[in-house]
DNA sequence: CTGAAAGCGCTTACAG
DNA sequence: CTGAAAGCGCTTACAG
């Protein structure tokens, strides 16, 4: 900014205010122009860092994401997007950090060292003791989940709604035995997956069916294995929920495979909506979630939050269910 | 620092040299273990960007990626996670930017407006003018790309081989008129997998067979129409290569449902290799690709980037391919 | 061995 | 309307 100053024949301070549009300063227009000439033959970047720390408050905000989250937590890195996009629109500097393995006070020391406004991330990085400490460096710490939480504002996302949809919709075809595959029980506070399923299983026993949430990681062997010892055991279920289409059509395919008729003997459907339930056969039937990201503008619930306005309510998605009925269920 | 230094009796030059371990400094273990310790207790955390702005030199690397990439060039995604390991495990802080409206010169203002040490994108986003920019700017721009390139020290993930190993195959069985399916025919220096099946072109050329790129995004009516038109104008090829397994899926299932028999009237098969091959029927015959991106080290190009000692030769990663034949071809 | 001081690139109250 | 000056949190040559 110096040499810019320099170049124009004024002061820095007059060069600051022109290049920051300062509301109080008048500043002639000639003198603006010669200015913005200035800046413009030197290619003058405003250096962020120098800025944010005379200001004392910084304009970054960090979301922390990282490459299993995307596979696993697909809806919440979605909604990571979409933050980013509202929350760059109200000139922020929003950037990603994606280390996986922080999490906890570790994770914090990492963002801390960047100065941030507020850092997003999904609850589980978050500890008491992180969330305190956070705070006290006077950044805004924010989560994501698909339920509330009393740690720290939390942006929820909640797809419960796709797995009691399925459940229901199992119900209604006469199913009494539901089996909801994948996420982790008793760990649905920890992935949205297992809510997903935790929401069916209670869907279904609230109609009065058995279930129950088996843990299952997509692939060939793993649903072989399991459909194998359904039929070995004799309890093979009548109805299966798999927490994404993956799922569902590993599972699909491994009955199929055993001689299994769906939708007669067993009916199968998933709880999210991907374009692989087209290329399988029978196709199969989905929960699409009809919750359009772009309108979302979950980025309000953030800046609420930067600003001290936070307003749980603001920061609630419910995906709205729509079922796609097509050959498995 | 201030904080930490007079809890611990000492000035602020000596509490810099003890939390930073400066060599030259010579500080008695007691005095050392004071400023530790209060360190601990304030949970102090050093400011990363007073730090560079004094230094004069940062060590932030900016990745720059964007969801359509992680759609579009998944390779260079996963090449990405693996740099960005690598860069911090070499001291250096990484984050990722993640707006994917800019590219050119607006991207590089975005980049320098952050003063880091690197940037790392795809080839795509750099212009010859913005390479300048960057340059002048201190900062070194690392691009990725599958090809080599002379604007600037280039990242090199070259999946070709992909491609001429899934032409190669059809020749092998004897096929004379070769479709590849995917990626913007002339537009193979932008997009990976333009690049991918370019090559595979070329290839089944080189092979005495007819062969020509169609464009094709992947889905249900596409594939339909696709195969449809084949059908109206007798265009039927008898090879059929998709730039990923969810493009040769669909045409995969197009076909079988028009009532062309695979693979002996049409051999299809897919140049990479995903899960969903095992899940359609016939089953997909695929190419994977046999690099181990845990050791292809691809951040040590990088850091010899940062370091002025660029050497083209560490950053070029070819995949080797291994062909997975299954049922389709 | 330790501290006082300068300075990185900025902003902004203050004085002229 | 414009400029001199202080100061954000740090590092580091320099003097004691």
């Amino acid at each position: 900014m110096s040499d810019v100053a320099r170049r124009a024949g004024v002061s820095r301070a007059t060069a600051s205010y022109v290049l920051n549009r300062t509301p109080g300063a008048r500043i002639p227009e000639q003198t603006r122009a010669r200015v913005l000439e200035a800046a413009e033959q030197l290619r003058y970047v405003p250096h962020v860092n120098a800025r944010s720390l005379r200001r004392g408050r910084s304009d970054l905000v960090v979301g922390h994401v990282d490459g299993a989250s995307v596979l696993r937590q697909g809806l919440s890195f979605v909604g990571l997007i979409q933050v980013a996009r509202d929350i760059r629109e109200a000139g922020y500097t929003f950037l990603f950090h994606g280390d996986p393995t922080v999490t906890g006070v570790a994770a914090a020391r990492s963002w801390l060292a960047l100065r941030p406004a507020a850092v997003l991330a999904t609850l589980d990085r978050y500890t008491e003791e992180s969330v305190a400490m956070i705070t006290a460096a006077g950044t805004v710490p924010i989560a994501m989940s698909h339920t509330p939480s009393d740690l720290t504002p939390t942006i929820v996302l909640d797809d419960g709604p796709l797995g009691r949809a399925a459940a229901e919709h199992l119900l209604g075809r006469g199913c009494r035995r539901i089996v909801a595959l994948g996420g982790c029980p008793g760990m649905a506070d920890q992935h949205m997956l297992g809510h997903r399923m935790a929401e069916a299983v209670a869907a279904a026993r609230a109609g009065g069916a058995e279930a129950r949430q088996v843990p299952f990681s997509p692939g060939r062997e793993a649903a072989t294995g399991l459909v194998g010892s359904w039929l070995a055991e004799g309890t093979l279920p009548d109805g299966v929920v798999g927490a994404t289409t993956t799922h569902a059509a590993h599972v699909l395919t491994a009955l199929v495979d055993a001689g299994v008729r769906v939708p007669q003997d067993v009916a199968v459907l998933a709880a999210d909506d991907e374009p692989l339930a087209e290329l399988v056969r029978p196709r199969l039937t989905t929960v699409g979630a009809d919750l359009d990201v772009g309108e979302a503008r979950m980025g309000a619930a953030v800046l609420a939050a930067i600003d001290g306005r936070w307003d749980p309510d603001l920061a609630v998605r419910r995906f709205p269910a729509r079922m796609v009925v097509r050959e498995t269920a």
